[in-house]
DNA sequence: ACCACTTATC
DNA sequence: GATAAGTGGT
C-alpha cells in the first residue's frame, strides 16, 4: 500500500495547475524512492517529468510499485479542495480502484476526505537520456514567466541565444520584433536574482512561447528556473524542490523556416 | 408613506445580489414593523425570506402597509449606483407607483437619487411554519461557502449527517466521491470560527448543491451561518444581520434516489 | 486592495 | 474564438 504524507497540499497543487493543459490522464508511479511522473503532450513536442523524493514526504510508505492512472482535471477538481496550510495525505492500496486523498486542516477540526477514481493508463515508458548541455542559464522564475508572456504578444516563437556573456531572447512577428537580453550577473545579497549561465558552446534555439508560457505556470513552485540548451536537443527547463524534488519540462526545438 | 434610512445601503446590495439568481420579482412587504420579502424560486424548490426590522433603519417610518413590487435585476442596477459607505434613503407613497431611492455619501456632498418603476405582482402568501429542528448548525458563512464549492466540483448533490460529535458533508460523482468533516470545536479567541452543534436527534438529508451554493453569495452578509435541519423538513440557511433582522433561504431536501 | 486567472457568454 | 464578468490569490 501507498500512504504519503505531504505537509503542504499547495505543492501537488501547484504541480498539478502548471502540467494539466498538458497532459490529460498519466500515471503517477510510486514506489519506494517516492512518487514520479512522466507525460508527453498530445502532440508530443514537450514532456513533462516531475519527482517527488520519498524524502519530501513524511511519513512515506510504499510497499510496492503501484501505478495511478489519475485524469489530471479530476485531480485538480479535488486539490482546489485544499486549503491553504492543509496537509494532504495520499492512500491506495497495492492493487487500487481509486486513490484516497485526506486534507487536514493544521488543526485538525476540518478533515476532507476524497476518492478518485483510476483509470488503466498505457505507459509508454519514457527514457530520459542524461545529457551534457552546451549551456546552462539558472534565472528568477518569474523574470522567466515575464519574459515569455510579453514576447507571447509577438509572436508564436522564441529565439534563444545564448553566449558566455548572457542570454538573448528574441523573437519576431507581425507587429513588429522584440528581444530581452539579460546579463550575467551575481549578487551575494539578493541571490535569487542572480542570472547564472554554464556555458561549453554558444547556442541558438528557436521554441513555441505557447509551450513555455505553458512551463512558467510552475513558477510558484520556485522562485528559480534552470534552462538547459544544445543544438538540435529538447530544451530542459528545471524547476528545482526541495529535497531533490523536482519538476522538468521537455520541448523540441523548432527546425529551419517553422515559426 | 414609506421613509427608511438605512446606514450602509451595502446591506440591502448584499441582499439583492444574493438572492436575484433566485427570485425575479418580488414584493417588498413594508409596514411599521419593517421591511419583509418572502419569495419562492422559479421551479419552487427554494425559498428566501428576509426581514430588516424597523431598528435596523433610522429614522423609520411606515404609516400604512405597502406592498412594493420591484424587479430584482432593475433595483440592482440601481443598487450599484451605491458607493462604500453610502446612506440610502427608501421612499414611497401610499398608494404608489414607484419607488424612490436616494444615495447620500457619509459627507452629504455627493445625493444621488432613483425612481424604481413598481409592478402588481400576485402575493401567494407563504405561510413559514416554526419548526423544532432537530439540529441546529453554526459555522463560519465563509466555511459553508468553500465546502460547497469544493463539492460541486465532483457532484450535484450532497449529503449533510449531522451529529454529536460533528457535521459531515458527502457526496459522490462520476470521478469520484468526496467529504467534509466539522468537528463541533468552540474557541472563546475566535469565535468567529467556531463549529457549534445543537442536536436533539442525528439527522442524514440531501439537498442540491447548486441552491446551496446560491445561497452562500450572502457569506458577505454576515461571519456565521446557521444550518437547521429535520428529516423531511425543508434545510433552513439563515444569516442573522444586526438588530434581529435576518436573511434566510430555505430549501427541500431531494428524497429518495433522486440524486 | 489589487491583479491575474478561470469560467461563462456572445 | 474573443471578450467580459466573477472569483481566487498575492
Amino acid at each position: 500500500m501507498l500512504e504519503a504524507r505531504l505537509e503542504q497540499a499547495n505543492l501537488l497543487k501547484k504541480v498539478v495547475e502548471a502540467i494539466k493543459d498538458l497532459v490529460q490522464d498519466c500515471n503517477f508511479e510510486c514506489n519506494d524512492s517516492g512518487v514520479g511522473l512522466q507525460a508527453m503532450d498530445n502532440s508530443h513536442v514537450a514532456l513533462v517529468s516531475m519527482l517527488l523524493k520519498a524524502d519530501s514526504f513524511s511519513p512515506f510508505r510504499c510497499d510496492r510499485n503501484i501505478a495511478l492512472g489519475i485524469n489530471l482535471v479530476s485531480l485538480q477538481k479535488v486539490l482546489r479542495a485544499a486549503q491553504d496550510k492543509d496537509i494532504l495525505t495520499l492512500k491506495a492500496e497495492d492493487s487500487p480502484d481509486v486513490v484516497n486523498l485526506v486534507f487536514e486542516s493544521s488543526d485538525s477540526d476540518r478533515i476532507s476526505e476524497y476518492d478518485i477514481k483510476l483509470m488503466d493508463i498505457d505507459q509508454e515508458h519514457l527514457g530520459i537520456p542524461d545529457t551534457d548541455y552546451a549551456a546552462s542559464i539558472t534565472l528568477p522564475s518569474a523574470e522567466l514567466q515575464r519574459i515569455c508572456r510579453d514576447l507571447s504578444a509577438l509572436s508564436e516563437s522564441v529565439n534563444i541565444e545564448c553566449t558566455k556573456e548572457g542570454v538573448k531572447f528574441g523573437c519576431t512577428g507581425d507587429i513588429g520584433s522584440g528581444s530581452v537580453t539579460l546579463r550575467q550577473h551575481t549578487n551575494v545579497e539578493k541571490e535569487d536574482q542572480n542570472v547564472d549561465i554554464q556555458l561549453s558552446e554558444p547556442v541558438s534555439l528557436t521554441f513555441s512561447l505557447k509551450y513555455l508560457v505553458n512551463f512558467c505556470k510552475a513558477s510558484g513552485l520556485s522562485s528559480r528556473v534552470k534552462l538547459c540548451l544544445s543544438t538540435d536537443v529538447p530544451l530542459m527547463v528545471e524547476y528545482s524542490l526541495a529535497n531533490n524534488s523536482y519538476l522538468r519540462f521537455y520541448l523540441a526545438p523548432k527546425i529551419g523556416d517553422e515559426e
